[in-house]
DNA sequence: CGGCAACTATTCCGCGTGGAATAATACGCT
DNA sequence: AGCGTATTATTCCACGCGGAATAGTTGCCG
């Protein structure tokens, strides 16, 4: 069977905790912001789901109705569903795979624009990058101050690493721009990488 | 207008160069190894091509034909398609955006698996990336061999430093699981993140 | 107390992706 | 010469995603 999608390792996980209708998924996600990890909408969250019942990973575990409301369908994890989840992650984990960020390829395309152009862009990306890490590390701040422990916000972690990795990059290649140890000369020529 | 997705731009980038049919776009970006930065699938690049005549981004600038095969037809970019091209690059540069990769969602859900376990997987990962690491200096020292100059593979010297970084994050944390600086302890408690 | 905005809860639809299908020709091997 | 495989070149189809649509319900402000 192929590996889980990371909609589905998601609602999975908040599965494992306990039995939930969708819409509750859903909302929960969004208060741990688990939509800053994985990509939720509703829309996808429900299709997610439904694939997951059709393979026996889900089982609906009861259907509640409260007034005049859509029915909710209330489902629970299953054994095979907690060993898909479980392998899923231990799939995931070890393999590096590409996942074509935009970034490589703007950079990869740069020589077409002027070098000053080049600058000032990287220059609004340093410091977008600068209030991304003060946005983890603010979050960070929150969560330890509740005592919660560092294996349940790892990912924040690894998160802020690799921001601050991209913004070491940016510094240093726009020191190399400016300096002129990056040439940046005729820059309509023919691609010469073949 | 939206932003033209990766794709499009990868097709605008060869034809800058000069017009093209797009299975000839095809086999240069493969062996230019652009799919390593994009995602080039034949069927999608095809779909692309015709979104970007009918956004007059690229016009049809021939039709031949050889001997009984199907009719290939040669688009050049337009100016309008320059300059989409140019400010696509120029807006992608400064804009840091969540592309959501699924390393992070393992991580963040490892605390379900034994902490053994992950030290062992994190492991398999360090070889994966240093492999990975290898590969691009070897990439690089080819491309430097030929005299190609640096601002055509500034995106290579980007992704090795990126994968450098997240090595070292790799690395310090299995070393912190092993010398138990990251508590692994009730793994299946309930989630205190709310 | 009337209306309107926000929330609850789910379904629907259009779009892009990528793999498969198609089909003709070139190439290599015996 | 004949056969199979690789290459050239494009189209088609099934599927997942995400935003919009829908529809009832609660809360709030004047």
């Amino acid at each position: 069977m192929p590996r889980l999608n990371p909609l589905a390792v998601a609602a999975l996980a908040v599965l494992v905790e306990q039995p939930m209708h969708p819409y509750e998924m859903y909302q929960l996600m969004l208060q741990r912001r688990e939509d800053h990890v994985v990509r939720v909408s509703a829309g996808s969250l429900y299709r997610a789901v439904e694939r997951l019942a059709a393979d026996g990973l889900i089982v609906e575990h009861a259907t509640e109705r409260e007034g005049n409301r859509p029915e909710r369908t209330v489902y629970a994890i299953t054994e095979q569903g907690r060993a898909a989840f479980l392998e899923t992650i231990a799939s995931m984990l070890p393999d590096h795979v590409n996942e074509y960020p935009e970034f490589p390829l703007a950079v990869g395309e740069a020589h077409n624009l002027p070098r000053d152009r080049v600058v000032e862009l990287l220059g609004e990306r340093a410091e977008q990058l600068r209030a991304t890490v003060a946005s983890l590390d603010a979050g960070l701040a929150r969560v330890d101050a509740k005592g919660v422990p560092t294996r349940f916000v790892l990912n924040k972690h690894y998160s802020r690493a690799m921001v601050l990795a991209e913004l070491d990059w940016v510094l240093a290649t726009i020191d190399d721009l400016t300096t002129g140890a990056l040439d940046w000369s005729s820059p309509h020529g023919p691609h010469p990488v073949a």
